[in-house]
DNA sequence: GTCTATACCATGATAGAC
DNA sequence: GTCTATCATGGTATAGAC
């Protein structure tokens, strides 16, 4: 999966972000986890640990960015697609000891007022899963506004009840979540149309 | 608002987790924020930090508990409520700056995995909104089954909307959400019925 | 590029005078 | 019950040998 050092220590910093959020990480851990000792990541990260958190997150982010236009594409039903989807988020969520799925929510709730730098890292990839999400749904055949809406009701009611599952250990609120969700959208069509989704996160890793 | 030093720490607390979450809070910090010296802190709470960090957060969630009964209250259309209720929620976190309302899902999703302490005691939160949002959802003459999934639904995508807004800046993540969960449930009616919704929370105090 | 040793500082917590 | 001084620990980051 991670071969170079330097990928090492970004996926070895996005989960115990994953978990712990940021403050909680310490890079003692970063570097235990990684197989990486202290001194490599400062090499490799001169930006000390605001760097790494900033890579790993917008890496993270790319990945979960992807995550809801795969779950849609084998559907044409709208309220059918939004149910599988949260029923999938459930089953992964249970499958993993209810560890959180994404480390970018939990980072977001506790920097956005105290570390500048991160709330504009979340806010950029938060920024590319709406906009990447708005742009899938319109291929797809929903109304630019309606698409819009779409993925913002969405990404919130899937973080909420990420938050909610987690603490409770119940998948309940994700598959509620789900139903509520897709209950306004059944019988609307999805065309068929294999556009991928563009990703404009990056602008941290510079 | 808050007289006895005991109370003035307790305040603080939850208001510095707010918008750090957990790990973030420093002892020293609530000392300054409270006005009490350090000692003073280890006299009252001699559980230390953790103590400190469970009576804030049932204190606050007991707080917040009343909140959406409250939001919900002048409404007779449950669709109509809910996006008011949204609506205001909207309100109020533009009006402060766009820091969040509540410090339970943040300190929730800080340390679901790490500090089984927190994590019980936020459970416990959010299990005393549930139920007691269920409760009166019923009292107004919901179907039990409507009921416990209305508030289920309706926490986990405020919980996720506060997360989009405050990090993205903007209202629409509440607006979008209120609108979506409205949707379903437009023209539903609420009875008038004026009971008000037990708090069972407090079971962490110990 | 890898790795160790260490500087320097903030942390949670305590002791004990008042 | 209030407050200060202080401890031990663990944090980020750096220096510099290899």
């Amino acid at each position: 999966m991670a071969r170079s050092t330097r990928e090492s220590i970004l996926t070895a910093a996005a989960e115990l972000m994953r978990s712990r959020g940021y403050a909680a990480v310490a890079m003692k851990d970063v570097a235990a986890a990684s197989g990486a000792p202290i001194g490599s990541l400062y090499h490799h990260f001169p930006g000390g640990k605001l760097q790494i958190a900033r890579e790993a997150l917008v890496n993270a982010g790319v990945a979960y960015g992807q995550l809801i236009p795969t779950l849609m594409a084998p559907h044409d039903d709208l309220g059918v697609a939004i149910e599988a989807a949260f029923g999938q988020a459930a089953e992964d969520m249970a499958a993993t000891g209810f560890a959180n799925m994404c480390p970018v929510a939990s980072v977001a709730a506790e920097t956005a007022d105290t570390v500048p730098e991160l709330r504009e890292t979340t806010a950029g990839i938060f920024t590319g899963w709406l906009d990447g999400g708005a742009d899938y749904f319109r291929s797809r055949g929903l109304a630019p506004d309606a698409a819009r809406d779409l993925i913002v009701a969405l990404v919130g009611a899937l973080e909420g009840a990420f938050v909610l599952a987690r603490t409770l250990r119940s998948t309940e609120p994700l598959l509620v979540a789900g139903r509520a969700l897709a209950d306004g959208h059944r019988g609307v069509p999805l065309t068929a149309q294999p556009r991928l989704p563009l990703d404009d996160v990056a602008n941290a890793s510079s």
